[in-house]
DNA sequence: CTAAACATACCATTCAGTCGGTATGTGTCA
DNA sequence: TGACACATACCGACTGAATGGTATGTTTAG
């Protein structure tokens, strides 16, 4: 699969550096201001070779949604948020984790799927609906443990696991939307304190055991 | 200002009709995706009547976020969740206003700034400062509510008033974000029910009046 | 030898922005 | 009162620079 020629020695093959530039630029730029011949330049990759992997722009907007999704899941199933032998330490462990990777630049930890979604989501079915599976994908991946919490604790009330999960993602983006508004990633932070309260409400934890 | 000349008789003047058309089309597509003709077209103006009133693309996209700002913080002034006598009472009925404007279609109760925000935050930083007015502005009309029910009720808590109508605005975008991905508005007014729940937990509320 | 993986030049279209014009209201001075 | 200057609002054909996409040729692996 891989083709190491002279131009392109060794870091991988071209539909893979077209998906990494795609992921960096849309993020900064947003899916349409990013232009193929963009990509193409980050990438170091020619435009026929663009099109010799992607049909169109909108069939790389898909494979980047979807590239985002397995690269995530892999990113997210060997984080150390698993660790915990209680399931609720677990999903506080969770929400601690997007905490902390939220460094640096903007544009280096909010999410492309979130980013695209908003923008396209009349224009392009295709990459709203690879959207959609990145994001409620990922969100599922943490109902078992809020579930479990919820049996474990014997907590009643009027949510589902599901909702709460798609909850958390929602308080993600959200935090997004207004780190970038204002300039400022402490205010996608300070949401997910917000959400954090919210669990120890639910569950009622009251002691604090992490930082 | 207005003048009802015969070719646009008596329905508002031109910029205004291009503000209104942009907020609409923004909503939609996008800014970037949303081209200048686009608006034209569908304010039914002229290219040359558009750089009359607006300097360039850019500058519409900031007169956009401001006649955004404008109009809506107009609109919830005059909301009936500021009725109640009680504070807290008070916040919760925005929360439960927000959720009730949520009808129709998606991009009729979506967010411009937000949308275009999530965008151009990189790209245009007089559109994103623009955008960040609008949001903070509106989060900032809940404050005083939110911290006269801390005071009336004695709630104590490692959060302030502030933090937590930035919240708010973060779980509202972020459920647009989610409905937007997975074409369902109802996924917005899911979290929020969440964002009731952590009110009422924060404020030791059990009872429920609403539906 | 074949097919996939590129590379390069090119094309049709679209885009933001321009420019020379017209129509209409307004202030002013004889 | 009326003539003239001037400003604002608007019109729409045009332009140059992208932009997405194509056509055709070349290199490399098996």
């Amino acid at each position: 699969m891989s083709r190491p020629t002279k131009q392109s020695p060794e870091r991988g093959n071209a539909r893979t550096r077209l998906l990494e530039a795609a992921r960096d630029i849309i993020r900064v730029k947003g899916y349409t201001a990013s232009t193929v011949d963009d990509i193409c330049r980050a990438a170091d990759v020619t435009k026929g070779a663009f099109f010799h992997h992607f049909g169109s722009k909108d069939a790389l907007g898909v494979a980047a949604a979807e590239f985002w999704a397995e690269t995530t899941s892999a990113f997210f199933a060997g984080a150390p948020y698993h660790d915990p032998a209680d399931p609720l330490e677990r999903v506080l462990a969770y929400i601690a984790f997007r905490k902390a990777i939220m460094v640096g630049d903007l544009a280096e930890f909010t999410c492309l799927v979130g980013t695209m979604a908003q923008e396209i989501y009349v224009s392009s079915v295709e990459i709203r609906d690879a959207c959609g599976r990145s994001i409620f994908g990922h969100a599922a991946t943490l109902e078992a443990d809020i579930e479990a919490a919820r049996r474990d604790r014997g907590i009643v009330g009027d949510w589902t696991a599901e909702s709460l999960a798609r909850h958390t993602q929602a308080v993600l983006q959200g935090g997004f939307v207004l780190a970038k508004a204002g300039n400022d990633p402490e205010l996608a932070r300070e949401s997910l304190d917000h959400l954090d309260r919210y669990l120890r409400h639910l569950f009622h934890v009251t002691e604090d055991d992490r930082t």
